[in-house]
DNA sequence: TCGGGGGTTTGACGTGTGTCAACATAGCCG
DNA sequence: CGGCTATGTTGACACACGTCAAACCCCCGA
């Protein structure tokens, strides 16, 4: 179930609201400051090294569009057609699924140059839904145009076989994370790999804004709110984190990957 | 009692060793009966449909090798550089990721027609293992060969996306599995899932044969053995199935069902 | 300024599943 | 044949986590 007060930041008129798929799109233009890929600063996360310019010219002519999604919006849902996936130049997404009892099921988080929409490749209709978690901004990357670059570019289209089986690989990680291991274990997990991703972008080390809430943590996790909060309190007892509401500090980042990788010493 | 709708697909085992990697290889030559994607009976399952002729034969050309595998030995593990992606002729297969502490996952379940691999492109080397449940035959598909033939092929590229992207979707449902069901909702889907792909396979739409452990259900669906065998237990007092050690057979399919879509009355 | 609602924390208690152990069965091999 | 190992079943009990409830905080809008 969605927060109806969410729906409508997507779509204020509709009594049913899908997506917004034709608000916020932003055509990119020549008289606009040039913004493409080739001097983006995700560039490196998000697209092949090792270009030529000739290659980059093409790259940029895929990335035809921009689209701005509202903090609480839905960038697509369940049962869209499939054109585009998407890659997130500012902000943070999360995707879910949900079954058809009505739970719903965090299944990543996504922050800027990452790609959203993966799943939607097989049967020409996305499978999962995907909400901004604050004020973001997508590029959107036609398929039809990626397949065709592909069959151009060589680099490009070993690019795109990567980041599918990074996906796949990924979640490989969340299945070990729910079948195996303990509450504190998956928190562990769940900061050590946020707090290495925002690294990746250029952010600290050690320190993280959490732009989710305890639930959303916990549908990721396969946890109640209530566990992860109470695993929360455990590392702030401990010494392990601070935790100020959203605002973490990680201090011992040393045990907190101890934990994950002997989760149970004997 | 029960009439094994399914014979054993393969020849009868014998004991095992581990890796046997270059043993078994067979090239596909000329005086071999001609074994080829374009008269295999898996096609549909495994490769796009509605190719021409001279489409057909360049496909034939990618899968050039065949491989034997023995009941319990591996198909590729950990570590292994990525060369090819392996499609199933014959036989059943498990894939799991290890934790450093020795806790395996079990990842899938795959059957004849089913494409094994796709972990490995991301980094070049696998990140999971894959493991012959019974004796398995594999075609060799080398993946630069693919890529070659997927810039070749417009519809050989996206079927090979939709394979990628499937395997992402099925993952996201896994993880709704495990996030958001108990023991024996998670037990249901697992045996309405297998006997589905079962009967696309022109099975029986009630009766199976697990061709693996209960630790290895019990892995997957992120269960101790002892939970499933409980679980077996129950739905056999409750009439929803017949269970007689690794031959089950389905007798009330729509109440399995009911109990995956709606968890929890209320 | 007050009031309300979403998010979070914490406590008390219940329960689903894990753990440990005993036993059964089947296949294999000396 | 007997003994071994792998697998599966079942019971008793423990505990990690879920459930329910109360209270707090903070933001925001009337």
């Amino acid at each position: 179930m969605f927060d109806p007060a969410q729906k409508s930041l997507a779509n204020p008129a509709s009594p049913t609201p899908s997506t917004a798929h034709n608000a916020n799109v932003i055509p990119i233009t020549s008289h606009h400051i040039k913004i493409a890929c080739s001097n983006c600063n995700l560039r490196e996360l998000c697209m092949p090294l090792g270009l030529n310019h000739d290659e980059l010219d093409k790259i940029d002519s895929v990335v035809n569009m921009r689209r701005k999604v509202k903090k609480g919006s839905l960038l697509f849902h369940n049962g869209d057609k499939f054109t585009s996936l998407y890659a997130i130049r500012i902000g943070f997404f999360k995707s879910f699924v949900a079954s058809e009892d009505g739970h719903e099921q965090v299944t990543g988080f996504q922050m800027a140059g990452e790609v959203l929409g993966l799943d939607g490749i097989a049967s020409d209709s996305h499978t999962c839904n995907a909400i901004a978690l604050e004020d973001s901004e997508v590029c959107l990357m036609p398929f039809d145009r990626i397949e065709e670059l592909s069959r151009d570019i060589p680099s490009m289209q070993r690019h795109v076989h990567k980041i599918m089986s990074r996906e796949i690989v990924r979640e490989n990680g969340i299945m070990l994370l729910l079948g195996s291991m303990r509450a504190e274990e998956r928190l562990a997990a769940f900061l050590l790999n946020l707090v290495d991703r925002l690294h990746a972008r250029g952010f600290s080390q050690s320190e993280l804004v959490l732009r989710m809430t305890r639930e959303e943590i916990g549908s990721y996790l396969g946890l109640k709110l209530e566990t992860v909060s109470r695993a929360f309190s455990k590392f702030a007892d401990d010494g392990l984190v601070e935790v100020d509401k959203r605002n973490i500090r990680i201090l011992r980042s040393d045990l907190l990957r101890e934990m994950i990788s002997r989760p149970e010493c004997d």
